[in-house]
DNA sequence: TATAAATAGGATATTTTTATCCGAATTAAA
DNA sequence: TTTAATTCGGATAAAAATATCCTATTTATA
């Protein structure tokens, strides 16, 4: 569905909406660990979010990444798969034909439409304050 | 969504079914035409859907690729999905979780299966008949 | 101002997916 | 029985996705 890019970057956003709820920034380093995933391509995604303003990033010391917390209730979950996968998945035709057209539709068109608007109403429609609100009290796991 | 493969097997079957409903076997070269796809490439996954009794091949001169006319309708789109990528997208978790679990479940688990499950309910309840018959009738399309 | 801690980003490596090629095996028909 | 048309399947190539490494740049603090 997502691809391994997209599901890290979520994770990662996730982590650290946590963290920005506590005032705490974090590297790539504890959100790698956190989120099971390999530091150095979560690192390189964490750039592409901070790019399409998802994130934010402070160099040097004492640094890290950080959301600012008047956001994190607004940043939905299709800013960051766009960001990341674009928007295929929302607009793109199930079969591959160059474009979703409804005058010049695939086979699967009718069905697959709505299993993709539900998609795309359920991914905006979830912000990152409600994830981070079920991992923090331990009803959402993040790794395993 | 789907792999590229999966995208070409499931355009393959239909038009295959389209010809076995006429009576008429085609080769992969005539198929990568219709369907817009690489022929090699095309002819592979045409195995596969073989080897898991999708499609039936008959090999030699004036030999290709059928399905049994009584089969078409009950050869479900999840049939081809599966046979080509697995079942990942049914019951894999969404953000890449080891298991999709309802007892250890993501941050988006609970969202995330009400989509999976149209996806799956949509894919059960569609069979190779029923897009052949939109694609003669010229109210669908294979490629461009 | 020097140092240490951190992100940025380019280069490269590995793995997976997509794609191509070719000879072997099969088979209907001449 | 020979021929031509066809699928099968192994080997290989190319492209894309995933992953790693190293150096440059930034910046707070000692
Ligand atoms: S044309 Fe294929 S999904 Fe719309
Ligand atoms: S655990 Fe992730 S979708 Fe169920």
């Amino acid at each position: 569905m997502f691809s391994k890019a997209c599901e890290y970057g979520i994770k990662a956003s996730i982590f650290i909406a946590i963290n920005s709820r506590e005032g705490k920034r974090v590297n790539p380093k504890e959100i790698a660990e956190e989120i099971d995933s390999p530091k150095a391509f979560t690192a390189k995604i964490l750039q592409a979010l901070v790019r399409s303003n998802v994130i934010k990033s402070v160099q040097g010391a004492y640094g890290g990444f950080e959301i600012d917390k008047e956001k994190i209730s607004k940043i939905k979950l299709s800013q960051i798969v766009e960001a990341i996968d674009g928007d295929n998945i929302y607009s793109g035709c199930g079969l591959g034909l160059a474009s979703c057209d409804e005058y010049h539709p695939c086979p699967v068109h009718d069905k697959f439409k709505i299993v993709r608007t539900e998609l795309k109403d359920m991914l905006e429609n979830t912000n990152l304050e409600q994830l981070a609100i079920d991992i923090k009290s331990g009803s959402s796991f993040l790794k395993i």
